[in-house]
RNA sequence: GCGAGAGUGGUGGAAUUGGUAGACGCGCUGGACUCAGAAUCCAGUGGGCAAUAUGCCUGUGGGGGUUCAAAUCCCCCCUCUCGCACCA
C-alpha cells in the first residue's frame, strides 16, 4: 500500500455522507490531530503532577533510556506505551499520577564515539537527547515534562556524588587493589556482570584478570537483606530467582587444617557438605592463595610458579573453555585431615575460584563430581563415605548412609552434617558459616564519561573524601576526549584538573581520576523526579514521603540482575540513612517482552536480507535464486534490514496506530515479531473510530431505544479489567468488537461514543481527544471520570447452552437466561439431535452447568 | 548440566476455580459499490467427510492417565526461548 494510497482513500471517504446519515466528515489526518493535542497539553501543562495533593497518589515509572545514537527503537515505545495507558487511566480514576522521564545519559559508547570523531561527549549527548526527547513527545506520552532530569547534569550528579560519600562514611566504599575484568579493547576494567563467558558485553571482547586499584561498594554486607525483601515484592517470579541465584546464598561450614611443618599456618575451607570430611583426600588452593609461597617445597617451587603464572594471565573465557579438562599441579605439602589425622597432598588448580569461599577447598572425590574427575586424572586416592553410588562411574552426590566415617557411620546426609557441624564447633577445628555468590560491587571505570568521585589523594598517599560542600566535583570541560594510553581514565592526564589543593591543609594534593560506572546514576533517578530542582537535599522527606515507593516500574528484562540489585543496595542503604521511608523502592515490576522484525530463512536455515525476498502468491521467494523462503522471527537487525523505525510508522500512520499496534500485538510480556499488515489493521480500526464519531448525527439516535445498552457496559467491564490487568491486546480486542456492533446498530447515542471515546482515550490519546472534542466537549478528557458499568447491564438475556452427551456436543439451546435447571434439562432432552442419542439409552448421570452447557451420560 | 518459561489454524494471538477451542486482527475466498482499480462495506474461513443438516469424524508438540467433560490437572518424552554455569 503506497503512502499517499492510504491518505487519500480516507479523504474519499471522509468526505461522502456516512451511512448513519449526518453531516460531511473530516478526513483522519493524524499527523494534524497528533500535533494539536501535543500542543494543547503541553501549553496547558495537562500532565503535571501536583506534590503532596489530597489525591491518592500512584507512581508509574519508564526505566529511563540511555541516550544513544540511533535514536528511538520500536522497542521503547512499547513498555513505554503500557505505562501510559496505565498513567492515563489512573488519572481518570481520580488518581494523582506521577509520570516523568529523564535520561541516563553518561556512558562508554558515547564516549567511544566522541574520541573517534574528536567532538565532545557532552555536545554528542545533548544532540542525542534532544532526538530522544522530540520522538518522544512526538509519540504523546503524557509525561510531566518539568521534571526531566539527566544524569550529566551536575545539579543531579551532585546528589550521585553525595550518596558516594555516604557510603564512604558508613564504610560500605573502600579501595582495594584486585584482580578485575580487565578488557584492553575499552581500554577499562568491568564488572562481573559485564562480562559474559569472558568477553565484554558491550563489543565482546577479550576480558582478563589484572589487579588495578579500585573504588569497592559492599553489596555483600546487604546480600541477606536483598534476599529477604524479595519475598513482598509483586515482581515476576522469574526475575526474583534469577536475583537468588546471583545472590547465591549457600550455607555450610569453614573447616580449618593444619599443614604439615608449618604450624604457625592453616588452610581455610568453605563446604556444604562437612558430612564428607572423612573423604576428603586432597586439598586444592586456587592459584591466586596467598598460601602457595609458603607451603610449596623447593621441588615443587618451578612448576607451580609457571601453572600459577599461567592460570593468573588467562583470560575468564580461556579458563572456562577448560570445563572439560581439569589441570593442577601439586605443591609438595601436606595438610592434616582434622578428622581422622591423616595427612592429604596439597594441590594447586584452577578449577577453584580465588574469589569464592576462601580460595581453597577439601577434595572429595568420592562425592563430588568435579573432585572425581582431578582425582582420576592425577590418581588421588577416591573413599566412598556415603553408600548409595558406583565411584567407578563417577562421584555419588545423593543420599545415604555414611560409611568409613567414624562417629557418623549410619547417619544420612543431613543428621551427619549437624553432627559432624558441632563436633568441628566442639573442637575449634571449624563453625558454620554462610557464603555468597555475589561479590563487592567493583565500582571505578576508567573513563572520562561519568560521575567524578569526591575524592583526592595527598602526597602521602592519604585517601580524603570531600566535604560536601564541594559537591559537585564536576568534570573539567575540555575540547575533547583523548585516551590516556596507560589504561588510566583520559582524566589523568588533564593535570590543571587533577593537581588540586587539600582543603584542610592546603597542602597539594591529586583528584581521583577514575569515574563511577553508568548504573551509579540510574540507582536512585526515581527519587529525583520526585523532587527534581532541589538544591539543599537529594529529595525532600515529606515529598518522598508522599511519592514513594514506585507503584508501578516497566522495563526490559536485561536489567533483571544488574540495575535493579543494585538499586535496590542503593534504597536500602537510604533507608538506614534516613533518607527514603521504604526498605524497596519498586512494589510491581513488569518486564515487557522484546519486538522482533521479520525475517525470512532460505531451506538451508540461512537468514536472507529483506530487499533479496519477493512476496507473490501469498509465498516469500529470494529475488535472485527463486527459492521459497520461509518467514520467522528475528532480532531487527541492520543486516537483515528488517529495522522498523518508529519516525517512519508515525510518518505514515501517526503516533496513535504505533500506540495502539504495539499494544495489540500480544502480552506485554511476550517477544513478538513485527506485522505491517498488523499495523494496517490498527489503523483501519482508529479510522473506523473516527468515521463513527464525524459521520455521527445527535439527532438521529435522539429518544430511540439503547440497542447497544449490553455491549457497551461488557465492553466497559472487561476494557476496564484488561487494563488493570495489563492485558492491552484483549482490551483492544474488545473494542474492535464494540465498534463492530456500533457500525451494525440502526443508531447510536452520545453515550455509545463517548463511552467508546473515553475507554480508547488511554490507548489512543490524540485522536480521542479530538473525538471528544467533536462529540461537544470543551475540556480535555484527560481527567474526565472513566466511565462505570452496571453488572446487571452486562449479563446476557438468552443463554445458549452447549449439550453434551458422553462428552460430545450434540447440540445448542438457547432459552431466557435464568431458566431453571430441570426446564432446561428437559428442553435439552427433547433435542431432535440430541434426542437420537438418547434413544434406547437410559441417562445415568445429568450435568448442569448454568448459563453454560448440559452434559448427559447415557448407557 | 542446573533453574525458569513456552509449544493452540496459513499467521499474531484469544479462551486456564476443568465446562460449547480458535475471540479480535492479519491473510485468503465470495459479494456489494465502481467504466476500472484502490479504498470502503457485508459475508465466509482449523482439517477431513458430506451436501438431506440443528449432520458425522478429527483437532491445542508426542504418548499415556484422571474425569460425564482436559489447551487447562497428573506421569513420561520431544522441541524452542531465557537465565546461570567448575560457586565447593
Amino acid at each position: 500500500m503506497g503512502r499517499a494510497g492510504t491518505c487519500n482513500s480516507s479523504r474519499r471517504i471522509g468526505s461522502r455522507r456516512s451511512s448513519l446519515g449526518g453531516s460531511v466528515a473530516k478526513r483522519y489526518e493524524p499527523a494534524v490531530v497528533e500535533a494539536k493535542w501535543q500542543r494543547r497539553w503541553e501549553a496547558n501543562k495537562t500532565f503535571k503532577a501536583v506534590d503532596c495533593s489530597e489525591k491518592p497518589k500512584y507512581y508509574v515509572l519508564d526505566m529511563f533510556p540511555y541516550p544513544s545514537g540511533a535514536g528511538l527503537h520500536v522497542g521503547h515505545p512499547e513498555g513505554y506505551t503500557a505505562t501510559d495507558i496505565v498513567s492515563r487511566y489512573k488519572r481518570m480514576r481520580g488518581y494523582n499520577v506521577l509520570h516523568p522521564m529523564g535520561w541516563d545519559a553518561f556512558g562508554l559508547p558515547t564516549e567511544q564515539y566522541a574520541i573517534q570523531t574528536g567532538q565532545h561527549p557532552a555536545d554528542i549527548t545533548q544532540r542525542n537527547i534532544d532526538t530522544f526527547r522530540r520522538q518522544l513527545k512526538m509519540l504523546g506520552f503524557s509525561y510531566d515534562w518539568d521534571r526531566e532530569i539527566s544524569t550529566i547534569d551536575p545539579g543531579y550528579y551532585k546528589w550521585t556524588q553525595w550518596i558516594f560519600l555516604q557510603l564512604h562514611k558508613m564504610g560500605l566504599a573502600y579501595v582495594d587493589e584486585v584482580p578485575v575484568n580487565w578488557c584492553p579493547a575499552l581500554g577499562t576494567v568491568l564488572a562481573n556482570e559485564e562480562v559474559i563467558d569472558g568477553r565484554s558485553e558491550r563489543g565482546n571482547h577479550p576480558v582478563y584478570r589484572k589487579p588495578m586499584r579500585q573504588w569497592i561498594l559492599r553489596i555483600t554486607k546487604y546480600a541477606d537483606r536483598l534476599l529477604e525483601d524479595l519475598e513482598d515484592l509483586d515482581w515476576p517470579e522469574s526475575v526474583k530467582e534469577m536475583q537468588r541465584n546471583w545472590i547465591g546464598r549457600s550455607v555450610g561450614t569453614e573447616v580449618r587444617f593444619a599443614i604439615e611443618g608449618h604450624p604457625g599456618e592453616g588452610i581455610s575451607v568453605f563446604t556444604t557438605r562437612a558430612d564428607t570430611l572423612f573423604g576428603a583426600t586432597y586439598m586444592v588452593l586456587a592459584p591466586e592463595h596467598p598460601l602457595i609461597d609458603t607451603i610449596v617445597t623447593d621441588t615443587c617451587r618451578r612448576a607451580v610458579l609457571e601453572y600459577r603464572a599461567a592460570a593468573v594471565q588467562k583470560s575468564d573465557i580461556e579458563r572456562t573453555d577448560l570445563i572439560r579438562e581439569k589441570t593442577g599441579v601439586s605443591t609438595g605439602a601436606y595438610a592434616i585431615n582434622p578428622a581422622n589425622g591423616q595427612t592429604i597432598p596439597i594441590w594447586v588448580a584452577d578449577y577453584v575460584l580465588a574469589s569464592y569461599g576462601t580460595g581453597a577447598i577439601m577434595a572429595v572425590p568420592g562425592h563430588d563430581q568435579r573432585d572425581w574427575e582431578f582425582a582420576r586424572k592425577y590418581r588421588l586416592p577416591v573413599v566412598e563415605v556415603v553408600r548409595g553410588g558406583n565411584l567407578d562411574d563417577g562421584a555419588y552426590a545423593g543420599d545415604g548412609p555414611h560409611v568409613n566415617s567414624s562417629f557418623i557411620d549410619g547417619l544420612n546426609v543431613e543428621e551427619a552434617i549437624d553432627a559432624m557441624n558441632e563436633w568441628l564447633e566442639a573442637r575449634q577445628l571449624g563453625r558454620r558459616k554462610v557464603t555468597y555468590r555475589l561479590r563487592d560491587w567493583v565500582f571505578s571505570r576508567q573513563r572520562y564519561w561519568g560521575e567524578p568521585f569526591p575524592v583526592i589523594y595527598l602526597e602521602d598517599g592519604t585517601i580524603r573524601a570531600l566535604d560536601e560542600s564541594a559537591l559537585p566535583v564536576e568534570l573539567p570541560q575540555e575540547d575533547s576526549v583523548k585516551p590516556s594510553g596507560t589504561g588510566e581514565s583520559p582524566l589523568a592526564n588533564l593535570t590543571e584538573w587533577v593537581d588540586t589543593v587539600d582543603p584542610e591543609t592546603g597542602r597539594p594534593a591529586r583528584r581521583e581520576t577514575n569515574t563511577m560506572p553508568n548504573w551509579a546514576g540510574s540507582c536512585w533517578y526515581f527519587l529525583r523526579y520526585i523532587d527534581p530542582h532541589n538544591d539543599d537535599v537529594l529529595v525532600s522527606p515529606e515529598k518522598e514521603r508522599y511519592w514513594m515507593p514506585v507503584d508501578l516500574y516497566v522495563g526490559g528484562v536485561e536489567h533483571a540482575v544488574l540495575h535493579l540489585l543494585y538499586a535496590r543496595f542503593w534504597h536500602k542503604v537510604l533507608y538506614d540513612l534516613g533518607v527514603v521511608h521504604t526498605k524497596e523502592p519498586f512494589k510491581k515490576l513488569v518486564n515487557q517482552g522484546m519486538i522482533l522484525g521479520l525475517s525470512y530463512a532460505d531451506n538451508r536455515g540461512a537468514l536472507v536480507p529483506a530487499d533479496f525476498v519477493v512476496h507473490r502468491d501469498g509465498g516469500h521467494f529470494h529475488r535472485e535464486t527463486g527459492e521459497p523462503l520461509t518467514e520467522l522471527p528475528a532480532k531487527m537487525s541492520k543486516s537483515l534490514k528488517n529495522v522498523i523505525n518508529p519516525d517512519d510508522v508515525v510518518k505514515k500512520y501517526g503516533a496513535d496506530t504505533l500506540r495502539a499496534y504495539e499494544m495489540f500485538m500480544g502480552p506485554l510480556e511476550a517477544s513478538k515479531a513485527w506485522d505491517t499488515k498488523g499495523v494496517e489493521g490498527v489503523y483501519r480500526f482508529l479510522l473506523r473510530v473516527w468515521r463513527l464519531v464525524h459521520g455521527w448525527d445527535r439527532n438521529a439516535g435522539a429518544g430511540k431505544a439503547d440497542t447497544l445498552l449490553r455491549v457497551r457496559h461488557q465492553t466497559i467491564k472487561k476494557v476496564t479489567h484488561d487494563i488493570e490487568a495489563f492485558r492491552f491486546n484483549t482490551a483492544i480486542a474488545q473494542l474492535m468488537i464494540y465498534v463492530n456492533e456500533m457500525y451494525k446498530a440502526p443508531h447510536l447515542s452520545a453515550e455509545d461514543l463517548e463511552v467508546l471515546t473515553l475507554l480508547l482515550s488511554p490507548i489512543a490519546p490524540h485522536i480521542c481527544e479530538e473525538c471528544w472534542e467533536r462529540l461537544g466537549h470543551t475540556e480535555s478528557l484527560a481527567y474526565h471520570p472513566w466511565p462505570e458499568y452496571v453488572e446487571a447491564y452486562t449479563l446476557e438475556e438468552m443463554a445458549s447452552y452447549g449439550i453434551q452427551v458422553n462428552g460430545k456436543v450434540r447440540g445448542q439451546l438457547e432459552v431466557p437466561a435464568g431458566t431453571p435447571k430441570h426446564q432446561v434439562l428437559e428442553q435439552a432432552k427433547a433435542h431432535h439431535n440430541v434426542a437420537r442419542y438418547l434413544a434406547g439409552k437410559q441417562v445415568v448421570k445429568e450435568i448442569f452447568v448454568p448459563g453454560k452447557l448440559v452434559s448427559l451420560v447415557v448407557r
